[in-house]
DNA sequence: GTCTATAGCGCGATAGAC
DNA sequence: GTCTATCGCGCTATAGAC
């Protein structure tokens, strides 16, 4: 098997293992029982667990973001979009999973510097994606004309993460779905 | 020292342990070090740490429950308990801490049944307080009356729970707390 | 109720052969 | 790039003295 692909190979193990059971749940021994490889060739590829959550993030991040540009740049309402985005954290509840940086941001003290400005800038990313959105909407008309660009933002943002949580421990995608779908009509024009 | 006052005493170093750093990032050699006993002797108090988890939710949710309580039946107005139900939240970000079961919802995987149970206990006697206090809200006309009680209350605890942890993550209790009277301002009558 | 001591295991990480 | 082997440590948990 070739580097790059053990590589990625191994990302997609961690992502979904930190996903399901969180950062401090998931060990090297883990990924290289699900990978196939020996814990010691997972260390040559990623020296440190830091190191390793440092690169999942990064790639984490583009693939995130290249979704939600995709939804940005759409030619559809902008209340459409929102729902567009909502959907994306509905589906990763249907696989029974978190999303990775909702899960890292309850387990940020275990973060070093370098994984910690990675989480924030996935926040960063995302609550602007969602103030264009919101711009969008108002400028169209979808979307409730009084709501404060950054701060509706930021709270569309923390419902997700926060909802997306409680609905794996209690509810399910259906009731994550259902409460989103409130939230929707919560802001748009009535 | 006495049994009830060591009891006491190493439920409150983890809860406070468990809130900033989380479940898997906290240990019994932790608390012996923080109570000043042997590891040892903290198993005499709780045997396994999923014993100590129920233990310290039990206490957690009365105690979370009878300020929740104080609030739903205090003679103000529906919009002012929500706000101040809010204000719970914001000072445990002042004191650099997460909600208890905000942190435990993320790391649900790694409870066992009991511990799950009391964690969705948690959950069912906050939506049902926020439901109440967004039922009078509305009749006392300082809620908006459109509101579905029970995806309203649902959603306020997500944006809660999920805003906390961001908060803690990037922006602090301050940022959280302008959030919040954003969603207060969303959810009142115009 | 607290202690010393330890069992038994899993962890992250490294050395060095192939 | 993967392997075997191992280091050093921390973990949950238990046995048994005081």
């Amino acid at each position: 098997m070739k580097n790059a692909n053990t590589r990625q190979k191994i990302l997609e193990v961690a992502q979904e293992l930190i996903q399901r059971r969180g950062l401090n749940a998931m060990s090297f021994q883990d990924l290289s029982d699900a990978v196939g490889i020996r814990k010691a060739s997972v260390h040559h590829h990623f020296a440190s667990k830091a190191d390793m959550v440092v690169a999942l993030l990064q790639r984490y991040r583009v693939e995130f973001q290249r979704v939600v540009d995709d939804i940005v740049r759409s030619n559809v309402l902008g209340r459409t979009k929102l729902k567009r985005y909502f959907g994306l954290f509905v589906e990763t509840g249907k696989s029974e999973k978190s999303c990775l940086c909702g899960m890292l941001i309850a387990e940020v003290s275990s973060l070093d510097e370098a994984g910690t400005q990675e989480v924030r800038a996935f926040l960063h990313e995302n609550i602007e994606a969602l103030q264009k959105i919101i711009q969008q909407g108002v400028q169209d008309g979808s979307l409730a004309d009084q709501l404060p660009v950054q701060g509706t933002a930021e709270m569309i943002l923390s419902t997700l993460e926060g909802g997306l949580m409680l609905s794996r421990c209690d509810g399910g995608p259906d009731q994550l779905a259902a409460m989103l779908s409130r939230l929707l009509s919560l802001l748009s024009t009535k």
